[in-house]
DNA sequence: TTTCCTATAGATGTATACATCTATTGTTAG
DNA sequence: CTAACAATAGATGTATACATCTATAGGAAA
């Protein structure tokens, strides 16, 4: 195993998706030898990897200690989510793309994904419905700055929600459920600024939630 | 000269600076060797940091052919700035810090050397003055996600910017005298909201210059 | 026992040799 | 003369040896 031919792609997404799904929990030291090893390549291609990882604020190099993966701060937390809720809003105002019947078919499927997550849940199926479901907006954004800043946006806070997810898994699937009820809705309307505000609303459900996990305002212990 | 001791962020920074204005005008190509011996180094610290300049979009890095200076389509131009005028908008918005009276007298210093631009135009000093104005804003904003977008959208769009006033400069002094006049009056109202509706206007007003430029609607051929 | 200093293991940063890829030029067949 | 192809120069991509930096463990002095 591990002897295909990985690109630099691949690695970084790998290496991202790990992040992401907490396989390498904030903290985690990562040596540039060891994947070299893993990825049956030499340290240089790993290196660029890793500076792209840095570049999005996945993980910080230091010097003579290793690759540390980013943890955050409830400021931090703060910043990016309240940067979504804005960025969410002009999903569907800045030159969205023509919504297709095809865009309907995938959300629907999803949609039946997530149903099916209610009753037999898995923290990875939830995931790639999760990321199946934002690349799939992403995709309708005609701005092709406003999709990076969107992706960017996305992987950066995307664990830290996994975290509280997994934490009190209560409910999200159901959650989920609704909001990709919401979002077939809209595409069935050919609605992109529907589409948009709906992200901004789930976002900002997400983010009620991850701030009274921060500040627990009951804390009957 | 240039045996001075670089590091990775200076030679980025000095780079950056070449590309925004012009000395590496779009599609120069710039080749790792050529550069590993101005500053005095080997390739492997200035490939980081050209391909730092590909994640901002300033080159494009091509194997066996070298590294290309981006150019950039109407479309490309189009997004750039709708995206910049929307972030605008949240400068004043997304928790900005606090005015301070250095702030104040920050943009009114910008604002005299802008004054004597007028009468002794530079196109070294313009930008000069059109760096410092944006870094002065860019400090104002208190969201660090926000911070770090703005910034980017600066340098990916500065250049094309520059290539426009250098191809008529007329009266790009005289809008940059009343753009830190008004900047310099929202400081002193210590209202963050009214320099990011500022800027948002200019922005404009420079996106529609642009699009004259670039769709010439009097072609008297 | 505590504290400070020093030696060291092991990490990233850098330089360089080599592999692979691309564009071009020159040659040859039609 | 034109077009296709092959050889080649020179670029980036990769592997690796070496330089430098960091944290830590261990020993000596107070």
């Amino acid at each position: 195993m591990g002897t295909d031919k990985h690109t630099t792609a691949s690695i970084y997404a790998i290496l991202r998706d790990r992040i992401c799904l907490l396989d390498y929990p904030p903290g985690t030291v990562l040596r540039e030898a060891t994947l070299a090893k893993e990825f049956g390549i030499s340290r240089t291609p790993i290196r660029a990897v890793l500076q792209r990882l840095e570049h999005g604020s996945l993980v910080t190099v230091r010097d003579g200690v290793g690759t540390i993966v980013t943890d955050i701060d409830a400021a931090e937390l703060c910043d990016i989510y309240e940067m979504r809720l804005k960025v969410a809003e002009l999903i569907g105002v800045l030159a969205p793309r023509d919504i297709t019947p095809d865009d309907e078919a995938a959300a629907q499927a999803l949609l039946e994904r997530a149903k099916r997550l209610v009753t037999h849940y898995s923290a990875s199926e939830y995931w790639q419905i999760n990321h199946a479901q934002h690349a799939l907006i992403a995709d309708l954004i005609g701005n092709s700055v406003l999709r990076e800043t969107w992706d960017q946006l996305y992987y950066h806070s995307a664990r830290f929600w996994y975290r509280e997810a997994s934490r009190a898994p209560d409910g999200v699937a159901q959650d989920l459920v609704a909001e990709l009820s919401e979002i077939s809705r809209a595409l069935r309307a050919r609605d992109a600024r529907a589409v948009g505000y709906i992200q901004r609303n789930f976002i900002a459900y997400g983010f009620a939630r991850l701030k009274a996990a921060l500040n627990p305002d009951q804390p009957i212990s």
